[in-house]
DNA sequence: AATCAACCCAACCGCTCCTTC
DNA sequence: TGAAGGAGCGGTTGGGTTGAT
């Protein structure tokens, strides 16, 4: 099909922005708000793509950013987020104030992979590093290691429970319903992630701890799913929604999901992902 | 002092998703 | 219902900086 570029090459600028840019995009986002990133530059007097103006202001401009090197306990959240996230760098960066994605992400990829790397834990799947090479010497043929690892760890099952862009919109779609049904977008969103991967055990590594064990007062944890309105979903584990919960993982093997990941059973809940 | 390699990070590119018409 | 446009995301690149030789 083809799409008509975002802006005309011809006449922008590329490359490292100029003092002059900077403030010209600060004063104009100050006085008029971020608004629509297309004509911004044009209304800005400026020769840069509304792509490029948008991630200046984003990445570098924002008055709310935080400056300075990532601290131990930023470095040990950015890890335990993609370990459950993946590489969702605007979700992961949604829990760190200040912080952008593109900064995260970059901070990956010097620091915290090489970090992990020495610790002995594949930074794709956070397994130790020896057992990720044993999984994929055990793999079935045609499998590629990243189907094999992915179907153990979280940063694939996790795309369905948020989707970056979906935040604003979930919210909208909350809001305007005022229902407690999930929205659309969560729903389209499990579908998809379901679709995509129909081999993996969502359960796996993203219901909450306390899904698993009846409370004292005899009522029924429920699942994920239904947690979120899909009780007639398939992938239902504690048969409030669906007639079978025997095929899904059991609460040891979900705990030990728990375990690997360093989270103690009750201090992760990941309704508390919600972005911001 | 010069050269090279490694590192860092801002910026770009291509793509997907969502909204609008 | 589908095409077009806009926004945003993640991967990649390239230039500047720093450290080692």
């Amino acid at each position: 099909m083809g799409r008509s570029p975002c802006c005309e090459k011809a006449h922008t600028n590329k490359g490292a922005w100029t003092k002059e840019e900077d403030d010209r995009l600060i004063s104009y986002i100050r006085a008029h708000g971020e608004g629509c990133w297309r004509s911004l530059p044009k209304a800005a007097g400026l020769l840069r793509c509304g792509k490029s103006c948008r991630l200046r202001w984003i990445n570098y401009l924002r008055p709310d950013l935080k400056r300075g090197n990532f601290t131990e306990e930023e470095d040990e959240l950015i890890i335990k987020l993609h370990s459950l996230l993946g590489n969702k760098w605007s979700l992961i960066a949604g829990r760190l104030p200040g912080r952008t994605d593109n900064e995260i992400k970059n901070y990956w990829n010097t620091h915290i992979r090489r970090k992990l790397l020495n610790r002995g834990i594949d930074p794709a799947t956070h397994r130790p590093l020896n057992e990720v090479a044993h999984a994929s010497q055990n793999q079935e043929p045609g499998s590629s290691p990243a189907t094999a690892s992915a179907s153990a760890s979280a940063p694939t099952t996790i795309s369905f429970a948020s989707s970056a862009k979906t935040k604003q919109h979930q919210q909208q779609q909350e809001t305007s319903t005022g229902s407690g049904e999930p929205s659309m977008v969560v729903r389209r969103s499990m579908s998809m992630g379901v679709e995509r991967c129909p081999d993996l055990n969502l359960e796996l590594t993203i219901s909450p701890p306390r899904h698993h064990e009846p409370d004292e007062t005899g009522e029924r944890n429920i699942c994920f799913g239904c947690s979120l309105g899909l009780q007639n979903s398939k992938d239902c584990s504690c048969g409030i929604g669906s007639t079978s919960s025997g095929d899904n993982i059991n609460a040891s093997s979900s705990s030990a999901a728990y375990d690997f990941l360093g989270l103690k059973p009750g201090v992760w809940d990941y309704t508390s992902l919600e972005m911001k």
